[in-house]
Formats: structure tokens, sequence, C-alpha cells
RNA sequence: CGGGGUGUAGCUCAGCCCGGCUAGAGCGCACGGUUCGGGACCGUGAGGUCGAAGGUUCAAAUCCUUUCACCCCGACCA
């Protein structure tokens, strides 16, 4: 017997974390890569995971007082050009439309019909509804406007990775319109709220709540909020940005109104949006050794019953029972909605079918055969546990223990990437050499997982910044929770009173 | 857009330096069999205009030129 289990995803985590990423990936049946370059094919399990991620935030969104809607996905290039900071961010990798028609040449299309404006495929949408929003408003009654779009944003990156980085890439987009700076600013205090409510409670994904520094900020944005996940590599994630955009884009775009004072003032906007990135975020959360790890509140499936066929006689009986389990577990609900339960009757090898779904992240597996008829029980398979760990457990428990049996799994995957993260962040680090040393890998070549997110004191001043490029560190935010104590910069060593959580990040 | 690399079967690749029988392996796939509460094994079989175009040669996956695509490292980035 071989006593050290070999894992289901080659190479491992701590050998070759990216790749490790790709595999898990593939293994797990998410995604791939299209023939278009930097755009990928979201298969149904990836695309499930996202459905259920996407309905959660909807409903959130709804929640708090937001209504969906839908603007072009082509902007008019002039409209980018109306703001100017964001004119800066957002001067490259874009994709243009400069044709309306194609004509066949030679057996070849060619573009003709050149467009007098080109049309940018949108980066995001501040700029076309904003548009909207100025013909929407006139008067202080018709504010707040809050509105919600899902949609999908173009943004041509040079480098790409499934999930994490793509050219196309799914999002929402939450833009809205209010009379006061206040208002807007509270505006995107919820929204962000919102955000870590979702992805702490349905991706299972722990982070932290901060503000951006002026250097990250949204192209035309006042105040950038995020929120930063760690992954396995412990590098920081960003999982959602809320920005407050002051007067900015309403003066760019003209949204006016006659407050009650009778006097035509600028609106104050917010945005903010998260995307399929979180699935990336969740995949590095979670994932192990063995592949995909998928919390329950968003699986596309909670449990997956294979059946064992010793002998083709026993067929029969075994897919009936396997149904009969099936029927029952699915008239329980967990979060919400009906359990979703798979019976896979496919005709492979019972132990190809079994590690497939523990490459896919299923989180219970039940396997049930002749002899679990005989018994009235199931073998349950947790994936929160190792691929070997089994429970026999009656008919019946199975059923009705299936609701709990899900939670525990949500809750035991946020405690497991809560205690992962709280062990990689150093409060310890006072200086440039030690902060230093703990962001060097031993091995310059081949870079171990190494670092972490750093909390320490930060003066804000610019020669800080270009240290930190040359260790590749970024300030990933001003977490909301200030000690509020003075001391020392841990880069330049000058006074500073401001807490940061410095990383590497994606 | 800079620097490096790779294009050969569905996938991962060998063969190329030093041109030479009908272009190979492993995995996967199909069929048959033995096993099987299990990622097993044996056998048989299907599958490739060697990224594209041009050139050199009696002969090109292999040498030369051009071109396209993709990957990795930078800069950019949710």
């Amino acid at each position: 017997m071989n006593t050290k289990q070999q894992s289901a995803i080659s190479p491992r985590r701590e050998d070759d974390y990216p790749e490790w990423y790709q595999q898990v990936v593939k293994a797990a049946d998410l995604a791939e890569n299209s023939a278009v370059r930097g755009c990928m094919v979201i298969k149904p399990w990836g695309y499930g995971i996202w459905e259920n991620l996407q309905r959660q935030m909807d409903k959130r969104i709804k929640e708090t007082g937001h209504s969906n809607a839908y603007f072009p996905l082509f902007i008019p290039l002039s409209y980018l050009e109306k703001e100017a900071s964001h004119v800066e961010g957002f001067a490259k990798e874009c994709a243009v439309v400069t044709h309306h028609r194609l004509e066949a040449r030679d057996g070849k299309l060619v573009p003709t019909g050149e467009l007098d404006e080109p049309l940018i495929v949108r980066p995001t949408s501040e700029t076309i509804i904003g548009e909207s929003f100025a013909k929407w408003v006139q008067s202080y009654r018709d504010l707040p406007i809050l509105i919600n779009q899902w949609a999908n944003v173009v943004r041509w990156e040079m480098r790409t990775r499934l999930f994490l980085r793509t050219a196309e890439f799914l999002w929402q987009e939450g833009h809205t319109a209010h009379a006061t700076a206040q208002e807007a600013v509270e505006e995107t205090m919820k929204m962000l709220e919102v955000y870590r409510e979702v992805v702490e409670d349905v991706l299972a994904m722990p982070v932290i709540v901060g503000e951006k520094i002026p250097e990250e900020r949204f192209p035309g944005a006042v105040d950038t909020y995020c929120i930063e996940a760690m992954m396995q590599d412990r590098k920081a994630l960003q999982a959602g940005t809320s920005h407050f955009l002051g007067q900015n884009f309403a003066k760019a775009s003209e949204i006016k109104f006659l407050n009650q004072e009778g006097v035509i003032e600028h609106a104050y906007t917010t945005s903010w949006g998260t995307s399929t990135r979180l699935i990336g975020g969740m995949i590095m959360t979670h994932g192990d050794d063995d592949g995909l790890r998928v919390p329950p509140k968003v699986a596309p499936k909670h449990v997956v019953i294979l059946p064992v066929v010793p002998k083709p006689e026993t067929e029969a009986a075994v897919f009936e029972y396997a149904e009969a389990l099936a029927a029952a577990i699915r008239a329980h609900s967990y979060n919400g909605s009906p359990i979703e339960v798979i019976v896979d009757r496919r005709d492979i090898r019972g132990g190809d079918k079994s590690w497939e779904w523990v490459k896919k992240g299923i989180p219970v597996r039940l396997e049930v055969g002749p002899r679990d008829i005989e018994g009235r029980k199931a073998v349950v398979y947790r994936r929160d546990q190792g691929p070997r760990d089994k429970a026999f457990v009656a008919f019946d428990e199975v059923v009705s223990g299936m609701p709990a049996l899900l939670e525990s799994i949500q809750k035991s995957y946020f405690e497991q990437a809560k205690a992962y993260r709280d062990a990689n962040i150093r409060r310890d680090i006072a200086n440039f050499d030690d902060f230093k040393k703990f962001f060097t890998p031993k091995n310059e070549d081949k870079p171990e997982i190494h670092g972490g997110f750093v909390l320490a004191k930060w003066s804000g001043d610019p020669e800080g910044l270009a240290k930190l490029q040359d260790l590749k560190v970024t300030i990933r935010c001003l977490p909301l929770e200030q000690s509020g104590t003075a001391g020392t910069c841990v880069v330049t060593g000058k006074p500073a009173t401001r807490d940061a959580v410095f990383a590497k990040a994606y």
C-alpha cells in the first residue's frame, strides 16, 4: 500500500502555484481559452458558479434599492474624452470599432464604410450611462438614481489568465447619482459593505475592507474603496471596488439638477463593480491539491450520487435507490433554494467518476450500492475532508442532515481561509530591512510561496512608492479599521499615522 | 510594444543540431476480454497534407527566407 496519497492535481500548490491554478481550472472543467486571443469560453460548471454568485449578488443589489438596466456596448470616442483623468486611465488597451460593413473582395471580406467617429467597446460605462443620467435628471426630486448593469466589458490586456484577467469579462457595474456629496459617499460605503458581505458569506472569502491610496484610484474618482482577499500563494486579489466620483463625471456628462433653493447644481455620482474575477479568487482561496472546492452557496450541484454497480443485474435496483435518495434530498432546501442533486449514471469506471467530482469540487459525494440498499444507508464523502474519508450514514439521516452538512462545509471553507490569511498577516514588521526580507523569496529563479500581508504605518510619501515598486509590493488599501496611533512609516521611516496593508498582488 | 521560447495525432511531447525506408511514444478515444465498493490490466483499432507560403535539393518535420499564431518574462491591468 502506498501510504503517501498522490494528489489529483499536478503540480501541487507549493511546487508551482500558477501552473496549479491552470490545472485546477482545466480539471474542474470551468473554462478554457478560446480561439480569440485573451478571451475565455466559460464552460457549464464555471458558468453555473457565476450564475449562482450573480443571483445572490443581484438580490443584495436590489434589496439595497437599485434597479437593473442596460446600456450600449459601444461608446462614442468623444464620450471617453470628456473626463480628463478618465482619459489618462483608459487611454490604452481598448477595442476600437472603426468600420461598419464588410465587402467581399477576391474571396475575402474587407472592412469598409469607415465610421466618422470611432466607437469604443466599453471598458466601463461611466460615460455612456452619465449621458443617460443627464437626460433623466432635472430636479432634486429626480434623485437619487440607483442603477445597476450586468454586462460584458473589454479591456485589451497584454497578458491574460483565465478568470483573473481576460480581455473580455463579465461583471456588474453600479452607477448612481445623488443630490449631495454625503449621500453619494454613504452609497459608496453601502455598496462596499454589500460586496464584503456577499464575498464573505457566499464565496466564503474573508476580505479586508479599505480605501485605495490616491495613486491607485479609479481614473476620475475622488475616492476608491475596495475589498482585498489573500490567495493561497499569499498574494492579494482585489475582489471588488466602490468609487465616490464626486462631481467629476457629473460635470463631464452635465448631470445637473435644480436644488431645493432653485439653484442649478451638478449631481454627485458613484460607481462600483465586481466581476468574473471573483471566480478566480474563489479557486485560489479554496482549491487544494485535489482540485477545486466550491462553497455550497455557489455550487451548481451540491450533491452527486454515485451508484455502485458490482454486477449488471444489480443495476436497476441501485439506480432506483439512488433516484429515491436524490428525490428525498431535493425536497429539502439550502440557502433558500432546493438542494441540487445529480445522479451520475454514466457508464465509466467508478474511481474515475468519483475523482472527477472531487476535482470539480462538488461539496458532497454519496455512494450507494447493493450493500447500502440492504442496510438502507449511503456512504458520505465531504469535500472539506480527505477524498477517502467516508462515513456510513442512514438514508433518513443523510436526507434530513443535508442542509446542515452543506452549511457546515460552507463555514469550514470560510474558517480555513480566514485562519490561513490571519496566519499570514504580519503586524510586527517595523523597518524596511525586515519588510524587504519578508517580501524576498529565498529562491530568486523559481520563487517559492512567500510573503503575505504586512499591516504597518504608511506616510504617503511618493518616494516610498518607488521603493515598493522595486519589490513589486503595492499598498492594497488603508483599512477602514485604523488603529489611530502614530508611528513611523515602514518604508521611509518618516512619521506616519495611517495603517496600510502591503502585499504583492494580482 | 521590448526580451526569450514554441508550433508534429484530441492532449503532452520525442524526432530537427548532422536532410534519407511507409513520421513515433505516452495519455485519451472506440471495440473485445480479465478485474472492480473503484483513479487497475491485457489485446485490437481509429486518428497526422509535421502552423502557413516560398526557396535550396534526387530527396525537407529536419536547411534558408518570409509570414501567422500561441506561450513565458517585463511595461499595463478588475
